[in-house]
DNA sequence: AACGATAAAGTAAACGTTTAAGTAAACGGT
DNA sequence: ACCGTTTACTTAAACGTTTACTTTATCGTT
């Protein structure tokens, strides 16, 4: 076989026409039973393999969905990644992927990659610096559904976020009632919605229980490791260390740990610790670190189920915030009265 | 703005036809510099987004490559995912990633879907359970160019491998040297090369040291944790615990660790461990496990440039096979003498 | 026996590009 | 002054589908 089978190849070979052969394998009521058969025999016999590229343009649409997201290698990416797949094959949509690798430069050009591209739909979680997204005027207007997963800004498009301002505050309260009375906040940009919320959510719970709010423990940054291991170092450096640090992301839970065991402070006892978001390595690590547990499956079954609601609805919708209710797990850290 | 602008479009407001235009945008020498700018300008002004479906048609190339892999969620493949979508954003090439979640069905499933896509090359790493892959048949057909990456097939196509007999030699070397007698080998599936491979460097270290290759301590399975945890469980029961285990994966010995922990026995005294491949989280694992390094990164740079290389010649080379040197990594298992 | 409805096909056009093949004007060398 | 080249553009066709519309034959009703 030298060159690749093609609809017309096809009905040359039956004699009939391409749009019979088209509609054949496509099970298209116009089409009789037998025709059907007859079709579908010849094109697995002559090993025929649609062309997606020409129905996409054809068609205009695509059944591909864009994913934008920071970071792959990342446990929280990386399983939201794999879910998305998931429900998306579940609904026969392919799913194109990029990551813009924390950079907003490279975000931007994926977003306009995948506009080229003409997904029927694209799901974002930013980075940790974009404060605002230029070409979402674009989406806008081209009518792209599109929905924000997690990091989000404030736009007019449909998010799925958790309870992040709820879920930090049982998280710091927990810790509040363990006896911590110096306690710390490392997270992320201010942009993002679920910095502030978190950041919310830990002031609220400081400020119930009538403890001071002290600036030098509000640590606004990225939400990496090296983030973390920054903030404590700088604690250090500073002669005035937390008791109880409460770190936006996993990574920058990893930082902290690095630290600690580079200033020789063992954690739990000299420093405590929960993380927003655990890790499938958690168990592994000593000591397991406690966290406020993201689901990310059921993140990524919402994020899928609403772009292809805004995209099988003929009109633009109103944009809806879909929250993910988020629960504290304890592991090894933060259990123990601190005066125990 | 309601509608997409095309070409068309623009060749309309520009007075000029539509090849012109489309030759201009492209910097084709068939344009003077002065209609070059002009229509540049008028693109941008007019917000122009190219349409990447109708281009792919018309040029019968995407610029695309189909990846292949068993999991995204995996330390390993998650780095090798991050890298492969550097280096191919590098040449300005897009990655079509898909997941087999280590079933052989999907796998096939996908890889037709990725010819459907006309994608212009393919890498794969092929789930642990792979024994053929009638597909590559059709991929050799039209003529597309194959790279297989880590996990391997005996097939006719290129392959970028691990120097995985000598890395898992010296690795069990080193722990014969460190006095250990009673050695198991927890690897995969024998109709992939890497599970051949770790095996025989395994074997042969034994066999020079004139050990005896005790049948049960070779277990042939899969590559997850569950695989690593099961094989322990096995040893247990049996009544025949090895002194030392290399794993042919990291999930293989977090596995390990699981049931080692279960039953009590200390890691690395009561059982020491060396696996086939770290982590970017192994520091933070007590004990970290030393391993045999994956550069994952040098692996997705042969794997891209070779795929492309492949593309870009006109006519089938001779497949490659590329091998990266695979170093041994002490960390915390594994390094002191048994009887110390 | 005539009629509209239905079933099962076919024809024409379109999707938005690129590639290949012209064409007309300007240019340069003898 | 002539002719071959080069420059800068245009025209025509193609990529492989799908969609919208049309045609023809068949069938059940009255």
């Amino acid at each position: 076989m030298a060159q690749k089978i093609t609809l017309k190849d096809l009905a040359q070979a039956l004699n009939v026409s391409v749009v019979t052969v088209s509609k054949a394998l496509r099970d298209h009521p116009d089409i009789s039973q037998k025709m059907k058969t007859k079709v579908k025999q010849t094109a697995e016999k002559m090993g025929y393999i649609p062309n997606i590229v020409a129905r996409n343009l054809s068609s205009r649409r695509t059944r591909t969905i864009g994913l934008i997201v920071p970071k792959i290698a990342h446990s929280f990416f990386s399983s939201l990644i794999e879910s998305v797949y998931k429900y998306a094959a579940d609904r026969n949509y392919e799913i194109i992927l990029t990551a813009s690798q924390e950079n907003p430069e490279f975000e931007s050009k994926h977003l306009l990659t995948m506009i080229s591209m003409r997904v029927d739909g694209i799901l974002i979680s930013v980075t940790d610096k974009t404060a605002t997204l230029p070409l979402l005027s674009v989406v806008r207007e081209n009518r792209i559904p599109l929905v924000q997963i997690d990091r989000t800004l404030n736009a007019p498009f449909s998010k799925v976020v958790f309870e992040d301002a709820e879920g930090t505050y049982r998280a710091v309260k927990h810790a509040i009632d363990l006896g911590y009375r110096k306690l710390a906040f490392i997270g992320g940009n201010h942009s993002l919605h679920i910095a502030r919320e978190r950041l919310k959510g830990f002031k609220k719970a400081v400020r119930e229980s009538g403890l001071p709010l002290q600036k030098t423990f509000l640590v606004q940054g990225g939400f990496t490791e090296a983030d973390g291991y920054q903030a404590v170092m700088r604690f250090k450096k500073s002669n005035q260390l937390p008791e109880f640090i409460f770190t936006a992301t996993y990574p920058v839970a990893l930082g902290v740990v690095k630290a600690a065991r580079e200033l020789n402070l063992k954690i739990p006892d000299d420093i405590d610790l929960i993380s927003f978001g655990g890790s499938a390595f958690n168990a592994f690590i000593t000591p397991a670190i406690s966290y406020v547990e993201q689901n990310t499956k059921e993140m990524a079954r919402l994020a899928v189920e609403q772009v292809l609601r805004e995209i099988e609805a003929n009109e633009t919708q109103q944009p809806a915030e879909l929250r993910i209710p988020s629960e504290l797990r304890l592991k090894e850290t933060c259990v123990k009265r601190k005066d125990a």
